[in-house]
DNA sequence: GCGCGCGATTTGTGATCACATCCGGGTCAT
DNA sequence: ATGACCCGGATGTGATCACAAATCGCGCGC
């Protein structure tokens, strides 16, 4: 245990982060209802701390609230996930630019580690590990971008694609290796923005066209 | 009276919807402290909806909380200014872009008014007045694009940035005509689409160019 | 068999209370 | 004069209750 740092986090915080956590990584599908009191039961509190993390969410679009209040995960239209996919095409580009300069050997060296275990988890069939490594190989990325709100609104993206992507590679059970991960790769270890710019661009675009069609 | 829309919101979501107007016209000035009681009594509803309401404009970053919940406008460092200055960058071009097909006569006439009003306000030495009409141009202009999740997206920042460009106009007494907005209205004559990106771009860029200097 | 309406239950909203903690100001000792 | 210290008010958090509205299911009528 590293624990030193016990802090006592507000219970609407563990649950918002546990919630969140579970979205991003499409542990529940699309249009999956969820209730302000089931919640305080399934986490062991009341209502208000339920009803804040569910607030919070919903305000970062991992959530959608119906006309009566209803709350569920989101049910994305085809031009929505385009002009996800169109913001994502954006800004990731962009983080990978910045965090270029920065990314030492160590750094790819992890990212290709990572890599692996995406490919792991293309072999296992299994979709929720297969988003969490992808998304956490992109973070590993950006956080060397040393740009805090930008990354920020990348992930409140990411959230609200979860329930969608995993609704996706649910379903296209082919395996898709990392191709333009290594690609990436490639071009970090040249130092080649462009090249960089190019290859984020592709695996963006390229792991979310499917989504429409389908 | 055109309202037939009588429709009774409820509470929490008025008091959202005042704040978040209050903060992104720069009503606000940076790091001023709000309190749930102060805010509940302000607009004559018990402390729940408030914490709604603040625990939702705190997840858009239009207010920060501190380590012991208490909550402020932001104060945005010199390095955050320039992330939120490059989104800005990033998204609305491309949102300008969108519109651009769509952008018929009638919208290009509306905006030349609304360009006059910035210059009213200008005029007047009148802040939050140029900052609202400020962004209503841009609003306008990118409701075209028929992208409601980036323009969603594009407020937030907006937002965060609201009560640091309230401190920055009120400071800068030198009155400054709507140069690259008249830019951005030839370019959308001209269906020219490389002209209005840069157009938008120089005109976003220029705006929040001072702010980390200042 | 199928659609419709009605009632019981579920659900979100808002109010209020108890409590731990934090912040500010005043006081006292050095 | 200045610093630490301490206490009282202020503040956020969480729990619980009352209430209105929406939803779902059942039974009746067609």
């Amino acid at each position: 245990m590293t624990a030193t740092r016990t802090a006592d986090p507000t219970a609407h915080e563990t649950l918002y982060r546990n919630l969140r956590a579970r979205i991003m990584v499409g542990e529940l599908p699309p249009g999956k209802p969820l209730t302000l009191r089931g919640l305080a039961h399934d986490y062991h509190v009341s209502m208000t701390p339920a009803r804040e993390a569910v607030r919070r969410l919903v305000a970062e679009g991992a959530l959608t609230l119906s006309a009566s209040g209803r709350v569920a995960t989101p049910a994305l239209s085809d031009d929505r996930i385009e002009e996800l996919a169109a913001l994502r095409a954006l800004i990731e580009p962009e983080l990978a630019a910045r965090a270029l300069p920065r990314a030492h050997f160590a750094l790819i060296d992890r990212l290709a580690t990572m890599n692996a275990r995406i490919a792991d988890a293309v072999e296992r069939h299994d979709a929720v590990g297969y988003i969490r490594c992808n998304l956490d190989f992109h973070r590993m990325l950006y956080l060397r971008a040393q740009a805090p709100a930008m990354l920020a609104m990348l992930e409140t993206i990411w959230l609200q694609l979860g329930p969608t992507m995993r609704a996706l590679y649910g379903r296209v059970r082919r395996n898709e290796p990392p191709r333009h991960h290594r690609m990436i790769l490639a071009a970090l270890r040249a130092g080649d923005e462009p090249a960089l710019r190019l290859a984020i661009r592709a695996d963006v675009t390229h792991g979310l066209r499917h989504l429409t069609g389908a």
